[in-house]
DNA sequence: TGTAATTGATTAGGCATCTAAGAATTTACA
DNA sequence: TGTAAATTCTTAGATGCCTAATCAATTACA
């Protein structure tokens, strides 16, 4: 068996480590985990077509509305700018996708998806699709509703704290 | 308002686009945001003690029980060695930890916490403790009950997977 | 209407993580 | 017991993400 993460070998270390202590404050590191997990699933099958992950997150958003500007883009991904310019310096590289300038702003540009990018949905969703229902094998719908439930007030309880922290003087 | 990300400002947006649009395959996405925020959060504190986030992880294994091998660590923390030995290699230099080797191997490096890296635990823990609670206020125990136990099954599924697939040729 | 503030794209540089591959050491076993 | 295999550390190089800072264009408003 190899030292590989991801190998069978690993897994056992990695599984024994939270079934065995699991201590109130590794919520944490569990969903980091799981991050990980997806990331490198997905990552394994969007390589067969030569598409990184960073450019999976803007496909996605592309093939449903194209011509979106860098900085709206951004926004949907939920990345910062030179995220987004990077990823698309290099899809544009690619193929994937063209960037255009409008007559009406100098300032702006914007994105619009290939023939070869948007011929990649068809290939690419299902993966997306298989990996979702293997990760949620044997948990019910209702767990699924309340885990999405709960990850969206972490999400929402640790942005309200962050936009009020900005406003104190940092303290905690 | 700035374009930061975690300014409230584009808070809004992250916030309103899980509310929005919540499509059944896209639980990866949330999952990964949801990281982003407690890493996001605990950053900023470490960042107060020029410890960064990828220390942290080590330091909370070394807290524990130090003494390990780099190779030990690196199971521990479920991350490739490569990873591991950079990070440690930049703990060294800060004084956090010290390599050394020990007579029974000339292979095997052992890591042990200098009093500094050691005295950094009462300063740090309570962050860590600080944003758990932040990050699960308004949900209730057996919400986040719930939700390690997605999360835990959610590993073992793509954990098994992943080894299953190793011995596939590589279908899906 | 001219200057200041804001916005969008970009550049520069850094951290965390990975894979692949090499080197040194240890272990297994023919 | 000598060679092959495995193990551990290390190096090299890539990706994805970030912050800070710069530049150009646009907008706001005194």
């Amino acid at each position: 068996m190899s030292n590989r993460q991801g190998s069978s070998g690993d897994n056992q270390v990695l599984l024994r480590r939270w079934r065995d202590a699991v201590p109130n404050d590794r919520l944490a590191h569990l969903i980091k985990d799981a991050t990980r997990g997806l990331s490198r699933a997905m990552q394994t099958r969007l390589a067969r077509y030569n598409v990184s992950f960073g450019h999976w997150v803007f496909l996605r958003i592309l093939w449903e509305k194209d011509g979106l500007t860098q900085r709206e883009l951004s926004e949907e991904a939920g990345l910062m700018e030179p995220t987004t310019f990077s990823a698309l310096t290099t899809m544009e590289k690619l193929g994937y996708i063209e960037r255009r300038k409008l007559p009406h702003s100098r300032k702006n540009v914007y994105v619009f998806l290939t023939n070869e990018g948007r011929a990649l949905k068809e290939k690419l969703v299902p993966f997306a699709e298989y990996i979702n229902q293997i990760a949620v094998a044997n948990v019910t719908p209702a767990e699924v509703a309340t885990t999405r439930k709960v990850l969206l007030a972490i999400i929402e309880n640790l942005a309200r704290e962050e936009s009020e922290a900005a406003g104190r003087s940092e303290e905690v």
